[in-house]
DNA sequence: GTCTATATTCCGATAGAC
DNA sequence: GTCTATCGGAATATAGAC
């Protein structure tokens, strides 16, 4: 199946946001799709190549939502941003950025710049989303939309990582409030 | 030395706030400090251990940290957490929370249950400030001080990592709102 | 209390057959 | 496109000398 090659960047997703890009190994793909780890290193010579797919799929996905949300108000768009992550939570997934951050300085030159890429995008995009939603007279907040964006984004990222260790209801609380201060 | 032993502590945890616990090894804590590996294994038999006595020194840190500020009223008291996260962003390190959490799943039992109860124990430090600074009209927040707390702290946590990528006007950025939007 | 030496396991990666 | 086989290295960990 030439497919494979899309179920090894699917599974090395969710092995990134379950266990940490320095805690899997090319065994954990090999064995769950009953092929050999040389296979894994057909499609992807290198780890770092296939975290590279992994943060280009991410950022696919993410332009995909977007582009589908583009017509709706602003505060359904950031309800829709919302929910990507609460998907996140209810299968005790992070998210890509909460994820590679910590392990920032052990990833290779490549992964850091498309990582960085990744970031910007996001808080750019939710920058967008604020600024058009404050116009409109949706959205009420203090200071620029760029460092509400930043809060947001900090917000939504850290939530994850608590709802981890400290349970889900931590997801819900952080998210109402977010809403909450800025409608 | 006898201190020997708290070096390597000081060294691992270091390297947990840089690299991740996954990805530091025993070879990264005995060249610094110039002895073999099998000497740090003479102090902590399983990297586990060596995970507990670092979280264990937070710990600590934490409860000592608090008590010089108990006296302060409790912006100030608020203000020197902050510092404290400000000090680890200038030093290019995340907190403990934020570099072990994402690894969670991937740690032995013991690590998760001490990092479970260092996370609820700092929420509730911060609870407990927000409550007796409400009652003095010192803060203003809608919702609950736990709600309010978990916010606050999920932000610190949050901005570290987004720091390392983004670089430190994050942290500079996210910390002065979280002031703003309670005093 | 620290060492040498080594056991064991696992990792990422490559060569070459099919 | 996937396999077998294997390399070289690094990791955690242990045994036993000093």
């Amino acid at each position: 199946m030439q497919d494979t090659k899309e179920k090894i960047v699917g599974l090395a997703d969710q092995l990134i946001k379950t266990k940490g890009f320095n805690s899997f190994s090319y065994k954990d793909i090999a064995d769950p799709l009953a092929i050999r780890n040389a296979a894994v290193h057909y499609y992807f010579p290198t780890k770092a190549d296939l975290g590279m797919a992994v943060i280009d799929q991410e950022i696919n996905f993410m332009n995909t939502g977007i582009a589908n949300w583009e017509t709706l108000p602003e505060d359904q768009q950031l309800r829709h941003l919302i929910a990507s992550f609460e998907n996140k939570c209810n299968r005790h997934m992070v998210c890509i950025m909460g994820s590679l951050s910590p392990d920032y300085n052990t990833l290779p030159e490549n992964m850091q710049a498309r990582l960085r890429q990744f970031s910007a995008s996001v808080i750019a995009w939710v920058t967008k989303c604020l600024e058009n939603g404050q116009k409109k007279g949706i959205f009420h907040f203090k200071g620029t939309a760029g460092d509400r964006a930043l809060l947001i984004v900090s917000n939504l990222l850290a939530s994850l990582l608590l709802s981890r260790v400290m349970g889900e209801t931590a997801f819900e609380n952080i998210s109402k409030q977010l809403l909450d201060d800025i409608l």
